[in-house]
DNA sequence: CGTCGACAGACAACCTGGTTGACCGATCCT
DNA sequence: AGGATCGGTCAACCAGGTTGTCTGTCGACG
């Protein structure tokens, strides 16, 4: 395998994967959720977060992730909430459809995942992620996909 | 390994080669080229194509195929050329230095590859090779990477 | 031979997601 | 108290993609 086609098809897995997530969820009621949607609310988390941290958990800038945050918010995906005990803070939390989506979401990757552990046998899915996980475990994950393919990596947000 | 991770870890892996080659590249004196240029440049291939070709082939709409030619064109590495045959019809062709890193990215993927190849051990690459490769066999390779993050998956192009 | 439909490419307008730059209020630290 | 700093937002802009429209060229058929 020459080392364009490894990178076309670890990216088409991992395309494939998200798909099947996304047609699954859209089946379940959350059609208008994106990629970029799970990521952020992943990054949310069940404990709620402030846009900045967002922005650094996503690898974006605080703008942008105010805008996914607005998105998110349209969607009712998530609030935004004072902080009490800081008055410049705003914590955006998830609600109840956010986390119903964030646990779909999870347990369709699971099932796409147990789906092709099935195909391809229990032994060679093992070596397999043995294999990914050891290419990436040094690399920092980064989130900010869609900006990264089409930009030129300058970013420095003030 | 959760399925969620999986995914990330695919797109953490993918991201991370591509990553690795555009560095390679920007130190060789290419320093513009970005991601999707390769793709397009790619599909160009030594032979050229058509715009309507490259659409097709990159799974996007004409028009923004042409958009794609017209950067390539303003960074020097393709040219376009009416057909004599059909005057309907321009081909784009790889010029000089477009063909150059066509040539110098497949050298750096393999060498990449060839990197990890040799982390991993030869018979744990081989596995995972063709463990990859039964996954995303019957995958449609479509290398649209930006829009699909972001977009609704709507696309119809008259 | 002429005409009418299909095809290839380009232009214009718009959307999305990201970036830079500037700004405002709240907080902290001296 | 007062200046620096932090958190968030507004505004303008850019890149890449999409839809819709238009022009020129082929080709096939009457």
């Amino acid at each position: 395998m020459s080392g364009g086609e490894l990178a076309l098809r670890l990216f088409a897995a991992f395309r494939h994967l998200v798909d099947r997530v996304h047609v699954d969820l859209a089946e379940h009621g959350h059609p208008r959720v994106r990629p970029t949607h799970g990521f952020a609310l992943q990054a949310v988390g069940p404990t709620g977060a402030t846009a900045g941290e967002l922005a650094t958990r996503l690898g974006v800038t605080k703008q942008a992730a105010g805008k996914t945050v607005d998105a998110l918010e349209a969607l009712g995906y998530v609030e935004r909430a004072g902080d009490p005990q800081d008055a410049r803070r705003k914590i955006v939390a998830l609600t109840a459809t956010g986390s119903e989506v964030l646990g779909l979401s999870a347990r369709f990757f699971d099932r796409a995942h147990a789906q092709w552990v099935a195909t391809v046998g229990d032994e060679q899915a093992g070596a397999f992620e043995q294999v990914l996980r050891t290419i990436t475990d040094e690399v920092t994950p980064r989130l900010d996909a869609a900006s990264w393919l089409g930009d030129d990596g300058r970013r420095q947000d003030t």
